[in-house]
RNA sequence: GCGGCUGUAGCUCAACGGUAGAGCGCUACCCUGUCACGGUAGAGGUCGUGGGAUCAUCACCCAUCAGCCGCGCCA
């Protein structure tokens, strides 16, 4: 008999049918049992009643047990209706159970909280969670709606390598790989060379990238692999049309995540972003600090940072806020700096409940300006010969933007750290198998 | 790199200077309407590791390892 989704269930009242999936939990009350059974679609109400032919075999199935199920689908009486539960008003009469795979007992509560760390250690089956599921639903929907909103704007996607030459950005720290007769190459930190490379082809362009930060950071912000989301265009006037482009691009994201996972916000107990009527609340760096009463540095603090969006939520009913004209010492070389705004640039931040979740800027395009600002930061034009030739040969004026895709999803979600909106996590200790146990599959051997 | 915290059962956590408990999970049995079913019984821990103080410690002290959090760096 051919599958039919739990989810479709519902339309099939009265109809025999067979389900593929997992028993997400058994309730055996002696002379019947009863299970929930969970596929990608849904989850529904299994019953054995007494005498069935198949009661054998349910009260030996245990949960995560992969089956195959034949049974009538029926109505259930008024009185066993679950209101709000999926499928609640309905409920398969099992008439055979197929065991397609046997499980062992789950080694984590299921329901109840666990720590990030037994979360991670077990990830392939934590995944199972409706919690931990809805997470990377949302992450899914945010990053097709980006795709979605830019290929409308007229962007064209590319691809960029994660196998680079040398360090973009010259600040953060990099990992280092072998490469072939004795070279060293190095994991690309960011696909900003190429992204600027692109917009001198096509104008508008994006990219999706993971990106590789060796930096020495154990915080909740942090990891050494990410999800980079970039666009990067032409012909702007200043730095404030990328920031329009994003604000609207923002505003796509959060209306399809709205829209598209709602399910996914309730179960994970959260409310939607709020975005005001008005534009994104945006102040330079040093009205911001004035209204904080915070001193003149070069960049906000963390705490600075939550502070100034606890300011943006009452006083603009803004979740966002665009901080701009950073010092360009602060800035990556290749931001913009017109002379009349020293020390000021053109680069802004994107704040989200309280975190830094995008970085962009207006980019020099001028070639000689350009091979200048590299020299001053004390790297060599040549090792950026590759990048510089886009510039030697004629690049429009133009400027881009980078959203860091686990932060945005940690903080759509109010996660506490945004390894829990990380599939498979990297950083200083762990890479899938704990790094001080790599020799072990067993998750917990160096907490012995 | 600096500072703070944590490490006790498979998971989440208690407790206590007299060598360990709970809830969930697990096993067995009972239960014809449960829905995180319920009930009864049971298994399961040399309290991260090493040293020290003490008549005695999982508990106090020192060291060490591991992890987490904050800062720095960074996105």
């Amino acid at each position: 008999m051919e599958r039919t989704l739990i989810g479709e269930l519902g339309s099939r009242v009265g109809e025999t049918v067979s389900i593929s999936g997992w028993v997400d939990v058994r309730r055996d009350q002696g002379k019947m049992v009863f299970f929930d059974f969970r596929d990608r679609s849904g989850l529904v109400q299994g019953v054995c009643l007494p005498g069935s032919t198949a009661l054998d075999t349910a009260k030996e199935t245990r949960n995560e047990y992969v089956v195959r199920v034949e049974g009538i689908v029926n109505k259930r009486p008024e009185k066993n209706a679950q209101e709000g539960k999926s499928n609640g008003d309905i409920e398969l009469e099992i008439k055979a159970i197929d065991v397609l795979s046997v499980a062992q007992p789950l080694p984590f509560d299921t329901d109840a909280d666990i720590n990030l760390d037994t979360m991670l250690d077990y990830r392939p089956l934590t995944l199972r969670r409706a919690h931990e599921q809805a997470i990377f639903k949302v992450q899914a929907a945010i990053v097709q709606a980006y795709r979605n909103s830019l290929i409308r704007k007229g962007f064209t996607e590319f691809q960029a390598p994660a196998l680079v030459g040398s360090d973009a950005e010259g600040g953060a720290e990099v990992f280092r790989v072998d490469y072939f007769n004795d070279q060293k190459a190095n994991l690309a930190t960011s696909p900003q060379l190429y992204k600027q490379i692109m917009t001198g082809v096509y104008e508008r362009v994006f990219t999706i990238a993971r990106i590789f930060r060796a930096e020495k950071s154990a915080t909740t912000r942090h990891i050494s692999e990410l999800t980079q989301m970039d666009f990067e265009m032409a012909f702007i006037k200043d730095e404030r049309e990328v920031m329009t482009m994003l604000e609207s691009v923002i505003r796509d994201v959060v209306s399809a995540v709205d829209e598209t996972c709602a399910q996914a916000f309730t179960t994970i107990g959260v409310d939607v972003p709020m975005i005001p009527d008005k534009p994104f609340p945006t102040l330079t760096l040093r009205e911001a600090q004035k209204i904080l009463g915070a001193p003149e540095e070069p960049d906000l603090e963390p705490a600075q940072e939550r502070s100034i969006c606890e300011w943006a939520k009452k006083e603009h009913g803004s979740d966002f806020i665009f901080i701009t004209r950073f010092p360009t010492s602060k800035r990556a070389f290749y931001t913009y700096e017109h002379t009349d705004e020293n020390p000021m640039s053109r680069g802004f931040d994107l704040l989200f409940r309280g975190l830094e979740i995008n970085s962009g800027a207006q980019r020099i395009h001028d070639y000689d300006a350009l091979v200048k600002k590299i020299e001053e930061r004390g790297m060599n034009p040549r090792n950026f010969a590759f990048y510089l030739q886009a510039f030697k040969y004629g690049m429009p004026p133009h400027g881009g933007c980078s959203t860091g895709l686990e932060r945005f999803t940690m903080k759509m979600l109010n996660l506490e750290n945004v390894k829990e909106a990380t599939l498979f996590p990297r950083d200083m200790n762990r890479i899938d198998v704990l790094l001080s146990s790599s020799t072990t599959d067993e998750p917990n051997a160096s907490k012995a």
